[in-house]
DNA sequence: ATAGCTAGTAAGTGATTACTAACTTACCCA
DNA sequence: TGGGTAAGTTAGTAATCACTTACTAGCTAT
């Protein structure tokens, strides 16, 4: 695992680039991830940064690559199978909540590429992510709808808006809280509110 | 209103400065604000700030503080006299978007400001803020409760995380467009999931 | 009117940043 | 086994940052 060998092969090393700094990204202001502090991190010197990535940005573009795969794949391998349109959605939401546990630095590091102004690779990068996110929430919810789990006059885009910022709202209870943990424990019991909210049996 | 007058009483200039800062945190990265941005903003030399802030961070303290006033006064004015504690949060959670759309720099502010590592006095403030925000939810879900207005299982503090989540989700859609004027459009609608959520009626 | 103070300017300072370039080390294959 | 190359180190660079200092302009009270 953590061989100690130096010299590391190109695309491994960017692949540990990148995960230190999604590691950094759990405990400090993505802004304020600097290319010293990266390298340090995963034991190297700051200017062989540069032999792998051409500038900075293409590390925080890599970065968001990393996110946008890893988070897609595990959403739609929980939902993978599950019949049930709402019961998928549960699924997505758990392993969503998981992911966010395990990387707390990611959605910091998400919101923080979205307001960036000028539109920079990483923030298209998030911008396809949350647009694909939305896709697989919309067709759920109108399977969902048509299904009958679901309340068929329910507004699916005002859904999906709502399914995306009740993960946002767990984020910046355990940021408040300062305890990642928070949000496992809290998952089952907002989702429980959110489910009720788009539900149709009662 | 912009008078040209160059000299102003100190705490006018500190009035200024923040709503300087408020104002450009509309449209770029908060953490990205220099003091020199700011300064040009208000038509000041950059040292000048330093006559009526001891640093930056007190900058930032200053305008946290203009924040949970301002924002806390208009969601206690707009549920003033308002008997239902159902009618009660929809008031606050329309002028709490509409206060969000005048200024769209203040959640960034606030997010950003969350995600600090250190606690810095601008942190802190908004740890009260949200803490003080959350009171008011709690108290007004408890009455809904006893009420029969809201659902008498609900779990209060999951509906107070989603409450602010739900904002919070509509911030970032209005970031993925880059279009503000899109969370009062949309605010409506996902403020009736959410109400029959945690509504007792159906 | 002018002295005293407040507010603003201009030109710095050192620290930190992303990025580079010259040199060195380790690996791999003919 | 030695030569070529990929990867790493060291010591820079210019730019930018928050903050300071020496000086100046303008308001106000005696």
């Amino acid at each position: 695992m953590d061989t100690h060998s130096k010299h590391l092969p190109a695309d491994e090393r960017r692949a540990v680039t990148v995960e230190a700094v999604v590691d950094l990204a759990g405990t400090q202001n993505p802004s304020e991830i600097t290319t010293a502090a990266i390298a340090k991190h995963m034991n190297l010197t700051q200017g062989a940064l540069f032999r792998h990535f051409p500038n900075k940005e293409a590390i925080w573009k890599a970065v968001m690559e990393w996110v946008a795969e890893r988070l897609l794949a595990r959403i739609d391998r929980s939902a993978k199978g599950i019949d049930s349109p709402l019961a998928a959605m549960e699924a997505m939401f758990m392993s969503h909540v998981e992911f966010v546990a395990e990387h707390p630095g990611v959605p910091r590091m998400i919101f923080g590429e979205l307001q960036r102004a000028e539109p920079t690779p990483a923030k298209r990068m998030v911008q396809t992510l949350i647009q694909r996110y939305g896709e697989r929430l919309n067709r759920l919810i109108e399977q969902g709808k048509s299904n009958g789990e679901l309340c068929s006059t329910l507004d699916t885009d005002a859904a999906a808006t709502l399914f995306i910022g009740t993960i946002q709202g767990l984020v910046m209870q355990s940021l408040l809280a300062g305890d990642v943990e928070r949000i496992r424990r809290d998952a089952p019991r907002v989702f429980a509110v959110y489910r009720r909210g788009i539900g149709s049996e009662q």
